[in-house]
DNA sequence: GCGACAG
DNA sequence: ATCTTGTCGC
């Protein structure tokens, strides 16, 4: 596929987002997707971790590895991890009530990020939660866990730049798919209770390196 | 035209 | 994302 195919995909996907439904208030399970690369960049490993949500303890995990998908395109990252990913989810024997992508969703140029993506193609609900921002522009918030600025973007507001602790470099959250941003907000500040990252992040990370690094050194 | 640009 | 040296802070 080349990248301008890959536009028209987001293009015609971007209208099957929910922007409607609230989300669960209280899921009882939240699922992490996070992906690592090897050093050379031509092999990752994609990690999918199920969370009870009240107690924040790994209930279930899977792990897709493969040949990146496509080259690293800002604007088309999904094209890149989506398909180990979903191999991943497809190994879970669980269906979890929430997805938390590491990337955007609607803060997005075309409001079609990885989170936007895997929530219409999964039809689970979706949010991102980026490191970093890729469009729009915001205030900072202050300097306490739980305040957050507004996201713009082309008269938009895609997203919220959230503080997750105290006097931390804050996050940015955004829709996926079947939430609503305060929802969405709400959620990742349930998912941290100690780290800037939200658990779910956390523990996907952690196991698509293990997964990797077991990959390349099999004994 | 130039710089910026999720992971 | 990963690599890599140096620096700040608990």
């Amino acid at each position: 596929m080349t990248e301008d195919q890959a536009v028209v995909v987001q293009e015609e996907l971007r209208p099957l987002v929910d922007l409607v439904g609230p989300g669960p208030s209280a899921p009882a399970t939240v699922a992490g997707l996070d992906v690592a690369y090897s050093p050379g960049g031509d092999l990752l490993a994609a990690a999918v971790t199920v969370l009870d949500a009240r107690t924040l303890t790994v209930v279930d995990s899977a792990v897709g590895v493969g040949r990146p998908a496509f080259g690293y395109v800002p604007g088309l990252f999904a094209f890149r991890e989506l398909p180990a990913l979903l191999t991943a989810l497809d190994r879970l024997r669980t269906v979890p009530d929430l997805l938390v992508c590491d990337g955007h969703g609607l803060a997005h140029p075309r409001r079609f990020g990885l989170a936007c993506h895997l929530g219409v193609v999964t039809g689970l609900p979706a949010i991102g939660v980026g490191k970093t921002p890729l469009v729009g522009t915001w205030d900072p918030p202050p300097g306490e866990r739980g305040a957050w600025s507004p996201l713009r973007d082309g008269g938009d507001v895609v997203g919220r730049v959230l503080r997750t602790r105290d006097g931390v470099k804050p996050v940015f959250v955004s829709v996926g798919h079947r939430m609503s941003l305060a929802n969405a907000t709400a959620q990742v500040l349930a998912l941290t209770p100690r780290f800037r990252l939200p658990e779910t992040t956390r523990t996907a990370d952690r196991l698509c390196r293990d997964a990797l690094s077991r990959t390349e050194h099999p004994d």
